[in-house]
DNA sequence: CGATCGTTTGACAAGGGTCAAAATGCGTGG
DNA sequence: CCACGCATTTTGACCCTTGTCAAACGATCG
């Protein structure tokens, strides 16, 4: 499940459709995968206020950035798949924003350190602006839609998000979690979760068996929460 | 109105609270805010998709980042005060990710380019971390607070910002918004911003008169809400 | 085959939305 | 200084979405 599979890696894929990288930087970005640190699902990755240096990147697994608030609800802020960068910002002295916690088992590797200016720095960059970006498209969601298309919302940028990494068809993806971390990502309870899913698949939008989810007709579920995909750069 | 004072200008204070900067970075900053451009109340200063350079900082009034869906909902996304930076992640050609309405009246200047590795290139580098973690902020805030906590912890974090350039003291400020702006920002309408306001008024955690608020007892309205001031490093 | 975790269901409660109107405040012009 | 018009705040009655609680159901695993 950790293992990555030949070919290009997964950092240079995801990172050179994110801005042009030279040959130095893909082999650099090849090398930082062959050293990876698996973390087991449900342990933490980083503690919230812990140093944010050196900076990881996510290979295979799902990963979350969660708040416990002290009444023991969660906020789930957001989602890490395989090729994200762990922890937005590198700024000197760093700290963690929130824990991230490991949904699943997880492989992580090193990033490579990209020097000011390069191609590699503006990937890093452009990165930090899409997760910029996802968070503010949470707080559209979570603000301003209704149960049933926060739920369409998310499910639409999770695919895209995975597409992008080659782990998913727009029509069709793989999504290893409860409906309780939905629920606690979206801001509702699993219990209208389940119902607004149940719904979802009654109004032929959702097709899901065995944990892979289908989108039977993905321009009306798009019209349906007037989805746009994430753009950072002209 | 839009007139600084004399004395430390307005983002040399900021930065170098965020950042110790050198002489040159405090002086190209006060040079910066001697040109400065001016939008009148409801105008829109970038709108989304637009090119987000050259970058420019706030010098006075109230403006907010806000998102309009389809049928005409509006989501505010946060809201940007004196001293703080127009758009976050500066790479290069980015883009702007939603559209900057002046609330009020307010001026504007250019912002110095800084050169990489710099102090005051690590001074803006954590302005997007105190941006990112305002974000995550109201996230949590709207997934997972009632409308009386989200109100009560809006307000304290927003009386915070304030503080940090000058303009409030951790137990009073003046908020030039309608309840109309604080529910598009919480995720609420205006009538029960209203009422719950009148709530917090009723239960002595709030006063207000002419647009200036009070906390008559910050400990137990932090407290309420678990509330904790943000940190971006070590 | 129990134990455990996740999903599903149902009855009921409550927080917050909707709609409409009244009250209040405030800038403008007479 | 007053009167008017507009924006904003406030109020009330009613409804709907979502939460709560509890139990049943289903899968997976030692």
């Amino acid at each position: 499940m950790t293992q990555g599979q030949a070919g290009p890696s997964l950092l240079s894929m995801r990172l050179s459709q994110v801005a042009p990288l030279d040959g130095a930087d893909l082999a650099a970005l090849q090398d930082a995968e062959r050293e990876t640190r698996v973390f087991r699902a449900r342990s933490e990755m980083v503690r919230e206020g812990e140093s944010l240096v050196p900076r990881r990147a996510l290979l295979a697994g799902w990963a979350c950035h969660q708040r416990i608030l002290i009444d023991g609800q969660r906020q789930i802020l957001s989602f890490l798949v395989p090729g994200d960068l762990i922890g937005p910002h590198p700024h000197t002295q760093a700290i963690a924003p929130t824990t991230v916690l490991a949904v699943s088992e997880v492989a992580t590797c090193l990033l490579p350190q990209a020097k000011p200016t390069t191609a590699l720095a503006e990937a890093y960059a452009r990165s930090a602006a899409f997760e910029h970006h996802y968070l503010m498209a949470q707080v559209t969601r979570i603000g301003r839609l209704d149960a049933y298309q926060r739920i369409a919302d998310w499910l639409l940028e999770t695919c895209d998000r995975l597409t992008l990494v080659g782990l998913a068809t727009p029509l069709q993806f793989a999504l290893p979690l409860t409906q309780e971390l939905l629920a606690d990502t979206l801001g509702l309870t699993s219990v209208h979760v389940n119902r607004m899913m149940q719904m979802l698949r009654r109004d032929d939008l959702l097709k899901s068996s065995g944990g892979v989810f289908t989108f039977p007709d993905r321009l009306r579920l798009e019209r349906l929460v007037d989805y746009k995909p994430v753009r950072v750069s002209s």
